[in-house]
DNA sequence: CATAATTAAATTGTGCACAATAGGATTTTG
DNA sequence: CAAAATCCTATTGTGCACAATTTAATTATG
C-alpha cells in the first residue's frame, strides 16, 4: 500500500479531535452557563477577572490569546449585562481598565455552586487522569504556539 | 483553606486548554491552508469528502457534528472555489448531494505534500503518543456527547 | 519641542457555530 | 388518498475569532 495514505482521514486527526472537543464543551457548557446568562468566552473573561479584579483589555487578551477585535464586543456585553465597568485609565488614557461589579462579583459563587460541580460529573474519569490530560493538552498548545508565534 | 476554591483558576481547567489548543490548531493551519485557499473547517469538510466522495450534507454534518446552518454557507464558499458541487438528489429531491471536482479531488495531493507533514512536525512528539493523545480526546468528546446530547 | 514611531483599543469585514424558524419534499396515518 | 407529521436544507439573527485598518494617546528621537 502506498505509505500515509490515511494520513487524512479524520478520526485520525489530533487536530480534528481537538477542535471537536473543544465545540463538545461548549454544548456541555451551554445549558449551565444559560443560567447566569453568559456564554462560554464570556465566562473565561470573567475567570481571568475573579483571579485578580481591574485588568486592561490587553492583559485579559494575553491570558486568553483574544484580540481586541474579539474582546472589545464581548467586554461591551459584559458591560450591558452588569457584570462589569469599563474605564479608561488615568494615567495611560489609551488603556481601559476592566473591572468587576457587585454583580460580577456574586456571580464567581454561582459558578463555583453549579458550574464547576456539573462539569466535573461530565468529563467522567478521574481527577488525576484529567490533570494529566490537561497538562498534556497544555503541552500540545504549546508546542505549537512556539512553532507559529503570535502577536 | 477554603475547598476547592481554585478549581475556577484558568490555568487548572482542561476546558480551556481544548479551547485554547483548538485556536493554537487553527493558527497553525492558515499559513498553510492559505496556500490551498482554504480555511480549517473547510479542510476538514474537505478531508469528509476525500474519504467517500458523493455525501449529503445531512451525513456531512453528522460526522463533523456541524448543523446546515454553519454547512449551507460554507458549502456554498467551497462551490464558489471550484471544489465541489451541489445538486438536489433525484430520488429525494430534499437532499443535496456534494461531489468534489477534479480541482477538489487533486487538492487531496496538495494536502497529502504540504499540510500533513507540516503539521506532523509542529506537533513535536512521537508517533505513540501522538495516538494515545488523541484517543484520550476522543473519549472526552464522546464522554461530554454521552452526557450532553445533540441532534 | 516638534515630529516620528509606538502602543492600546476600537472598528470593519469575513467566516465559522448554533439556535430558531421557514419552505418544500416525503412519509405516515386516519 | 388527503391531512398531518416528519425530514432535509436554507435562512435569519447573535456571538465569537481574527486579519486589517483606524483613531487617539504616549514615548522616542532629531
Amino acid at each position: 500500500m502506498k505509505p500515509h495514505e490515511n494520513v487524512l482521514k479524520l478520526e485520525q486527526q489530533l487536530c480534528f479531535a481537538v477542535y471537536s472537543a473543544a465545540h463538545a464543551f461548549n454544548r456541555a457548557y451551554k445549558p449551565l452557563l444559560d443560567s447566569l446568562g453568559l456564554t462560554y468566552p464570556q465566562y473565561i473573561v470573567m475567570m481571568v477577572l475573579w483571579e485578580r479584579n481591574g485588568q486592561t483589555v490587553k492583559e485579559i487578551g494575553a491570558k486568553l490569546d483574544l484580540d481586541s477585535g474579539t474582546l472589545s464586543p464581548l467586554l461591551k456585553r459584559l458591560e450591558k449585562l452588569g457584570m462589569i465597568t469599563r474605564t479608561r485609565d488615568e494615567n495611560d488614557e489609551r488603556q481601559v481598565v476592566v473591572s468587576l461589579t457587585e454583580q460580577g462579583k456574586a456571580t464567581r459563587r454561582q459558578a463555583l455552586d453549579k458550574i464547576v460541580p456539573a462539569i466535573g460529573n461530565l468529563v467522567g474519569c478521574g481527577v488525576d487522569d484529567l490533570d494529566e490530560m490537561r497538562d498534556r493538552v497544555i503541552k500540545l498548545k504549546t508546542a505549537l504556539d512556539t512553532a507559529v508565534p503570535h502577536d
